[in-house]
DNA sequence: GATGAATGAGAATTCATTCAT
DNA sequence: GATGAATGAATTCTCATTCAT
């Protein structure tokens, strides 16, 4: 998995190293055409070796979908609230949390797609405690609120405006609509959800 | 098509609804486990009749796909449209807009879902000109810009920020983090978006 | 079948004789596009009625294909048979075969193909006894090799030397090759059958 | 192709020839049953293999069809002309051309059934300028009109007259009318198509 | 580790035929 | 006689997966 975290293990072989040129392709196929779409031929066509080869490196497609998956989705949580924990302020907290999405996002654009849209359904697969952005994020909020930095509301609410606000404008750029550089308006989003949360 | 659109045409043959239940059935089946993962079997068991009865109304699944979006997506901007334009105000007409898209999810959440998300990716196969609530919302925005109500910003942007505030709430209602009743919250979500678009 | 033989006989109801524009068109798609490869619902739909309706007048494509073929290919070795018994000369027998091979050709193109082509292979369905094509024109070569006429050999073969030069010109012709009026050539066709198998 | 073709090309895998048995048994039952006629299943079936392992040689029932046609008619059409190239007097060309014929019929009867009847409508797929045996034949009439060995007469017609004393002979011999051996009687048919030709 | 042939369980689609109205 | 909806079997084709080499 290594050239596909964000975290940035380094691979042991880089000229060799099957497995992740696997990861990569079908990532980047799962993204552009859906997993259902995306055939096992269409994998191992991209990296160059036969479909057989792939049943070295994975079980099952649906094997390869979900360690895609749940690898990074778990590591994607814990950096954000490693992000957040590095703030004090409850807008301080949301801000670098906005911000880590929008690194995310612009350091592998495939995988964060892959794992806040393409595969969102897996999320019913994860263990009941398992981390994730979501409650991460909720987390925050309800801290911010304890803390009466944000007004007393639905917590739940108040997390889906925070990920709409950025997940919608991911979408929009990957439509074309927006340049593909996050980072770029990553300011922006921090303004528009802290508002949106204390607008109640 | 009459359960399904929201303008409740009259279905073309009195004496059956053959053709309005599969499309309702193919609709909630589609929504539920994805385009590709639902077969025409799904769809004909479903309704009770033959898979060779299906293609008496439909000449291939690709074509009952297409015509669902294309209908009810054309349907739903001309009618997100007409709410704004009964309003004056930029506010107003923003406020009147996210009301439509609540009103509409709650009318039909399978049929909001099948056309905001599942078939998003169909958007590019649509004439270049025809009318779609992304442009509705952002022709809105444009005219509140210049008529210095919203301030001056990358108008697609702003759109996004209205979108994102509305669907991400869908999402988190189907999956069970919120109550699935979208009308319940449209003042909330209204104030959340118009706070977001005027935080610049 | 009236309008289809080559015996002319009249139609009952000119207008609403559904019987025999199913076999006109049937005979005309099946020349067209292969027997195979034309459905009950290309002729219904050529005709202009529901494929439902075509059972009132058919108990089954197989049906329909049988009658077209073996009403007139009887039809048409009767009336080769009529042409060499007005005859006396071995030649002038042959030539009025020839001749009466490219009178029915003009006047149904269509049939004439599907009954010496297409359906060539029904032959086997055929009464062993019954009267076709090949058997005429083979007794008329029986009798010439018998009477001197034609220098003895296989009479088969010389039969089908008969057949050959009639019926590739027809191909051709088909094929656009050749004018598609075989009258027009019919003395030439007379003279190289006549020397085919008169050159042993 | 190795075991179709006229001219003995090597197989592209040592080690199985799964895919000259493949065009094998479809060559026979097509001739036997007729293309529309045969099934995937049947070919399969003949071949000992599963349905799914004939795609792996062939892409589609189309494509099967139509490398058995294009490749071997071409093929065969560039013997004839070699053929023809070898004789002198139009005569002895027209001889070496139909002796082509009936050494290829006998060599492989399917094959020769299949391009000269079966898939005769290909004809219009292939290149304008793609080699026929038709063009061949037709040249040499051409060439022996103008040296004077023929007389002025339709070159088309001539050529028909060609065809026609070749083929329907093949036809007999495979309704079982005459033996099923052509170059048994290739003098014979030299005798009778140069009459032919030469009666006018 | 890798290959490529093969499998077998569906998938979408077609089509002759039936039948209630 | 006619209609059009429906059936069900067959057909082409796809694809995840296995396995001998």
């Amino acid at each position: 998995m290594s050239e596909l975290t964000f975290t940035h293990k380094l691979p042991r072989h880089p000229f060799t190293d099957t497995r992740a040129r696997i990861e990569s392709a079908a990532l980047r196929l799962f993204v552009q055409k859906g997993v259902a779409e995306t055939t096992i031929r269409d994998i191992a066509r991209d990296v160059g070796i036969s479909e057989g080869a792939l049943y070295r490196h994975f079980l099952s497609k649906e094997q390869l979908v979900w360690r895609l998956f749940e690898q990074n989705y778990v590591d994607f949580a814990g950096r954000l609230a490693t992000l957040a924990d590095g703030a004090h302020a409850t807008r301080d907290k949301v801000a670098a949390m906005i911000r880590g999405f929008c690194v995310a996002h612009d350091e592998h654009p495939a995988l964060f797609r892959f794992l806040l849209f393409v595969q969102h359904g897996q999320l019913g697969k994860l263990a009941a405690d398992a981390p994730t952005p979501v409650e991460v994020v909720r987390r925050v909020i309800d801290q911010g609120m304890a803390a009466g930095d944000i007004p007393p509301q639905n917590p739940d609410l108040a997390t889906a405006l925070v990920f709409g606000v950025v997940l919608e404008t991911v979408q929009f750029a990957a439509f074309g609509r927006l340049p593909p550089t996050m980072t770029a308006v990553s300011d922006r989003l921090v303004a528009a959800a802290w508002a949106a949360i204390t607008a109640v």
